[in-house]
DNA sequence: CTCACTGTTGTAATC
DNA sequence: AGATTACAACAGTGA
């Protein structure tokens, strides 16, 4: 039977390891690579003017390698639920294939527009291979709840054995008898948008350092599994967040955006480590990629997962409200990550917040304390506030208590050319642990509050990783 | 049930 | 300089 495919890309911004995408090329005659402009995910608010800049080259260079397999990149303006129906009929779409996503929206959306398949009788094809397992698997193997904790998550992988091995991208074998039909007015009507064309001010673009797109992401991989000596002893917590030149990877927003499989990621580490005397998870390279696991898998299974309300696991802390300083604070963030992902974000801020997974919230970072532990100098704050450039190392962190006339020497006044501290940090984190003793206090005198008691439907039979531990129990 | 132990990155003071 | 300790004291796990 021959098909007329419709390949959907929305993450996994890939040719390799693309099992969705090979899917579409099996008794495939006409083949149509589609990603949608979909004005839910893609507007000013949701992606900043970095990420939709790594975005739009991450498109770029999908077209291009799919030009080198005579085929070629359709990006359509819309919503699914409104584009689909009329590209099934005006390309007499037979299959749609896709890679699946767990976040909440794509759910969803990728629910109703499989129905919308149905109804124009396309078949519709998904395959696992954003996330290095299938995350129902592993919540399946967990009695039906996500793991709480890293070393759990860690057993049930153990349990399942490596992830799978990435495949190989489509050749031009792969390719033949597959034709992409080569449509008058393509740029005008299905052409990659300009940061221009959606509305962005590109004056404001500073030099870019990554570049978005699969090619740039495996030189990039190629480039680090290089330096063996330095993969082998990754230690997470001995990176530094405020080096001049990054001490990881960077290759994170490439997974985010699928430019990177995880798992060629996963099993080029493994050569590398292969032999040799190398960190391991959590700490580890791979046990960074677990950490992904982690919070992709608490993502699915913790309902209302990116809000305090209505969201099981997470302590319920009686916050201040002030919008003056959420709006300072959230500045700093919004717009200018480049690898913000859904469930990661989400994640790490429970855990760091001490709301959900973490929970010694008397343990908090100071805003001065932390940045000397690694820039002692603080070469960092010089370098993107340039402003507080001849502040003495003294006062780098603390440029209001510096002496007035070290302010005047400077050549930067607190309070007339700086703005001076939002909130006395001393007082207002004394106050906060007082409210996070609170809610815990509330959280283990109520037994309905606790997360291990609401989640999760118990199974009748064992799962591998309980008969495994009980297996370790016997040795 | 209790108890000890662990948990990828706390801070500040002290020796 | 690098380790140790007080601070005030959490949840989850497993014996």
């Amino acid at each position: 039977m021959a098909h007329t495919c419709l390949h959907w890309f929305r993450k996994g911004l890939r040719l390799h390891d693309n099992p969705a995408l090979m899917a579409a090329l099996r008794d495939c005659e006409e083949l149509y690579p589609v990603f949608i402009l979909d004005p839910h995910l893609h507007n000013k608010t949701c992606v900043g003017l970095n990420r939709w800049r790594f975005l739009i080259g991450a498109l770029t260079d999908l077209d291009c390698s799919l030009r080198k397999l005579n085929s070629r990149l359709f990006v359509v303006r819309g919503k699914p639920d409104e584009v689909f129906p009329k590209l099934f009929n005006k390309w007499k779409i037979t299959k749609l294939t896709y890679e699946y996503d767990t976040e909440p929206y794509s759910l969803s959306r990728d629910t109703e527009v499989t129905a919308l398949a149905k109804e124009h009788g396309v078949e519709v094809i998904y395959k696992i291979s954003h996330t290095l397992y299938d995350i129902n698997r592993i919540i399946e193997e967990n009695n039906g709840a996500a793991p709480l904790t890293y070393k759990r998550l860690q057993a049930i992988a153990n349990s399942l054995g490596p992830p799978k091995r990435p495949i190989p991208p489509p050749t031009l074998e792969d390719m033949e008898g597959v034709k992409t039909p080569r449509l008058e007015k393509h740029e005008k009507k299905y052409g990659i948008p300009s940061l221009e064309e959606l509305g962005h001010d590109t004056t404001a673009l500073t030099e870019e350092l990554f570049p978005g797109g699969e090619q740039e992401a495996l030189r990039r991989l190629d480039e680090h599994m290089k330096r063996t000596g330095w993969v082998c002893s990754f230690e997470k917590p001995q990176t530094s967040p405020n080096s001049l030149s990054p001490s990881t990877t960077v290759l994170s927003p490439y997974v985010t955006f699928g430019c990177l499989s995880a798992r060629t990621f996963w099993w080029r580490l493994t050569d590398v480590y292969q032999g040799k005397k190398h960190s391991h998870p959590p700490v580890s390279l791979h046990g960074q990629l677990l950490w992904r696991e982690f919070f992709y898998t608490a993502s699915v299974g913790i309902p209302n997962f990116n809000k305090m309300e209505g969201n099981p696991a997470c302590t319920q802390v009686d916050w201040d409200t002030n919008a003056e300083y959420l709006a300072a604070w959230r500045e700093v963030f919004e717009d200018l990550l480049l690898d913000g992902d859904w469930a990661l974000n989400a994640g790490n801020w429970q855990w760091l917040s001490a709301s959900t997974f973490f929970h010694q919230f008397f343990r908090v970072y100071s805003p001065v304390a932390f940045g000397k532990k690694t820039d002692k100098n603080g070469a960092y704050i010089k370098k993107y506030l340039p402003l507080l450039k001849k502040f003495p190392a003294e006062y780098i962190y603390e440029p209001w208590k510096a002496p007035r006339s070290i302010q005047q020497a400077a050549g930067c006044i607190v309070g007339k050319d700086y703005p001076h501290p939002i909130v006395q940090h001393e007082v207002v984190s004394k106050k906060n642990i007082q409210r996070m003793k609170l809610a815990y206090a509330r959280r283990s005198s109520d037994p309905t509050e606790s997360p291990s008691k609401k989640q999760g439907v118990k199974r009748k039979a064992p799962s591998v990783v309980d008969m495994l531990m009980k297996k370790k129990r016997k040795i």
